[in-house]
DNA sequence: CTTAGGG
DNA sequence: CCCTAAG
């Protein structure tokens, strides 16, 4: 028997892509298998790292602790695969120099403010601003990166100096280690300790602008007056599906009506559902070809353009944890502190690489790595910050530097960045170098950004009308961008988490930026809930007492033919929620209270098209009984 | 494509 | 809302 397969679900107007669809046999296997192939940028950070550490954690004391934590992170995280590693360069020494950055460690560069995108110069100085915490130039993979001694209970104290931080915004790891702290150790010695890090092994969670005044993209987030890392706090609790969220990507204004309801921070069972259902499909339909994990599709050399240039914008994580101070017994000498410590904040900047069209992954990938080998390799500056002053002295001991007993802990910080100035060899291109024609260029990248997907409440009925909005992401999305999107969203970890390459306009660039939900459905994305309004239900329930039940196409075109968000489906769900609503008690009744009586003509409308159909169906009967035995 | 019904 | 069998 042949099945047919319906490719468009929904009416028209509204434009469903066709999906392949799975088998519902493998419906219960939706979140089963996602993770297992990510990598995410701090993924591939960590193996870098990791590889770092392992060819020096014998022979340097003074491996960078980030480098340490990241190894931790990226032993405890299975998901780093070997190939990355093995296709990594060999590593070299890696020149770690203790340097103090400027109080709060950001910004201590006027390179590192410098922008190549932001071309109001009011907004590079103070707090970040969005352009600022996007590109960030490549001389510092790792800015502002802040390590922690704090206290379980001391919250206020954790953040010392990080407010400041605008540009840890743009990247937050909060990893947590354990330092065996000796108190009668200098600085540098210090930083080496870092290296008994306890990293947990939670996988980077991401930073949604929603809930963290972290990635400050949207306007909207303005509202939010909380401090990152009070923020950062709150999130622990519930830190479990930030890899979830988008990352670059708020959005602020939708499901403005329903708050309980918010879709794209709901959680992620129904996130995850979603890109489950994407996974599916998109497995069973195999018209995307070789399909990541994440229902991603590459088409990297179906490109039309010589060369690519990719952007690695941003990429952010956040990790939460309570923050806590571990005091071990001390040791006959009495000299040793075990402190916890994280990194307040982990930026990479952006990243320029040129990859030829018929590039594969494994280079596209490989590139990427090298890129982040040398970064890294050039040298990473950490910087111990008291109370948000930098100490300066490596020489100094802790006691000297006042760092002891655990009196000061909570207010030391550390910072991590790169060695500034240093220019790839494997084709790094620093912003400046690009030909970007003007600002504009990266004006795609703003409104992906904070592009809302659905805007519930404003975006009107019309789905053309929000692609209409956008344009330049309408022409990103058919491009080879899309092909591109799918590549990199293979590489990164979590669906919010993904970069995507977006196009540019003014030049073949493209930029990779933190996905952003499209406008367009995504494959596989499940629509936005749009309950049904009063006029709606009043509309739905006269159209229905005039064309009766199970006549719904024309119900749509009766009284829903100029919106195409309600399709007649829609309507006999609605249909059938009311008649159920109808039949329960007021009390058990949720959502907008109906009118008892609409309900109730629900009820009579529904009885008497019941009936009717049930006349057809038995006077069919019996017509064709009569017309058989006749 | 529509309808119907379960999820 | 989604998904899908069936008409």
């Amino acid at each position: 028997m042949v099945v047919r397969k319906r490719l468009d679900y929904g009416s028209r107007g509204h434009q469903v892509p066709a999906m392949p669809r799975v088998p519902s046999s493998a419906r219960g296997k939706r979140s089963a298998r996602r993770k297992k192939d990510e990598m995410s940028p701090f993924d591939l950070l960590a193996t870098v790292a990791g590889t770092l550490l392992v060819d020096h954690e014998n022979s340097s004391n003074n491996a960078p602790s980030i480098n340490a934590a990241a190894l931790t992170y990226a032993r405890k995280r299975k998901s780093v695969k070997a190939e990355q590693c093995d296709d990594a360069p060999p590593l070299k020494s890696i020149a770690v120099e203790s340097c103090i950055a400027g109080s709060g460690g950001v910004c201590a560069s006027p390179r590192q403010s410098n922008i190549c995108l932001a071309e109001n110069s009011s907004t590079r100085n103070g707090t970040d601003t969005v352009l600022e915490s996007l590109t960030v130039k490549p001389d510092m993979l790792v800015r502002d990166s802040v390590f922690s001694c704090t206290k379980s209970c001391n919250r206020a104290h954790g953040v010392g100096g990080i407010p400041e931080c605008g540009s840890s915004r743009s990247l937050e790891a909060t990893n947590q280690v354990q330092v065996q702290q000796p108190m009668d150790g200098d600085t540098t010695a210090l930083y080496s300790l870092v290296s008994s890090v306890d990293l947990d092994g939670r996988p980077p969670a991401l930073v949604s602008s929603d809930s963290s005044s972290g990635v400050p993209l949207c306007i909207h987030d303005k509202d939010r007056n909380t401090s990152p890392l009070c923020h950062a706090e709150a999130r622990h609790a519930a830190d479990r599906d930030d890899d979830e969220n988008s990352s670059g990507c708020t959005h602020p204004c939708t499901m403005g009506n329903n708050k309980s309801y918010m879709p794209q921070y709901t959680g992620d069972s129904r996130i995850r559902k979603m890109f489950a259902s994407k996974i599916r499909k998109a497995a069973r339909n195999k018209m995307c070809g070789e399909m990541s994990n994440k229902g991603s599709k590459l088409n990297l050399g179906g490109k039309k353009i010589s060369t690519t240039r990719q952007r690695v914008q941003r990429a952010m994580f956040k990790r939460q944890k309570p923050v806590r101070r571990h005091f071990t017994p001390s040791s006959a000498k009495g000299i040793l502190t075990e402190v916890k410590l994280r990194i307040k904040s982990f930026t990479i900047p952006e990243l320029f690489i040129e990859i030829p069209e018929n590039a594969t992954v494994g280079s596209l990938k490989r590139t990427v790595m090298d890129v982040v080998t040398s970064i890294i390799e050039s040298g990473l500056r950490v910087g111990v910050l008291l109370q948000g002053k930098s100490i300066q002295d490596d020489n100094k001991t802790l006691r000297q530097a006042r760092i002891c007993h655990g009196e000061n802990l909570e207010n030391i910080d550390f910072t991590l960045e790169c060695e500034a100035g240093q220019s790839s060899s494997h084709g790094v291109r620093i912003p400046e170098e690009m030909d970007f024609h003007g600002a504009d260029a990266m004006k795609p990248l703003a409104m992906v950004k904070c592009e809302e997907p659905f805007s519930e409440t404003k975006a009107g009925y019309n789905n053309q009308q929000r692609v209409q909005a956008s344009p330049n992401r309408v022409q990103s999305e058919h491009g080879s961008v899309h092909s591109l999107f799918e590549t990199t969203a293979h590489e990164a970890s979590a669906s919010s988490q993904a970069i995507v390459p977006v196009a540019s306009p003014s030049s073949e660039a493209l930029a990779i930026v933190p996905v952003c939900k499209s406008k367009r459905p995504a494959i596989g994305q499940r629509r936005i809930r749009r309950p049904f309004s009063l006029p709606e239900v009043e509309a739905l329930v006269e159209a229905v007492e005039q064309l009766g039940t199970g006549r719904w196409r024309d119900v749509k075109m009766l009284a829903f033919d100029n919106t195409d968000h309600r399709t007649y489906v829609d309507l006999k769900d609605k249909w059938k929620t009311l008649v159920h609503t109808a039949s329960i008690s007021p009390q058990q009744r949720r959502g907008e209270p109906v009118p008892q009586g609409l309900l109730d003509r629900v009820l009579a409308a529904q009885a008497y098209w019941s009936q009717q159909q049930q006349q057809v169906l038995s006077g069919k009967a019996s017509g064709q009984a009569c017309s058989s035995s006749c």
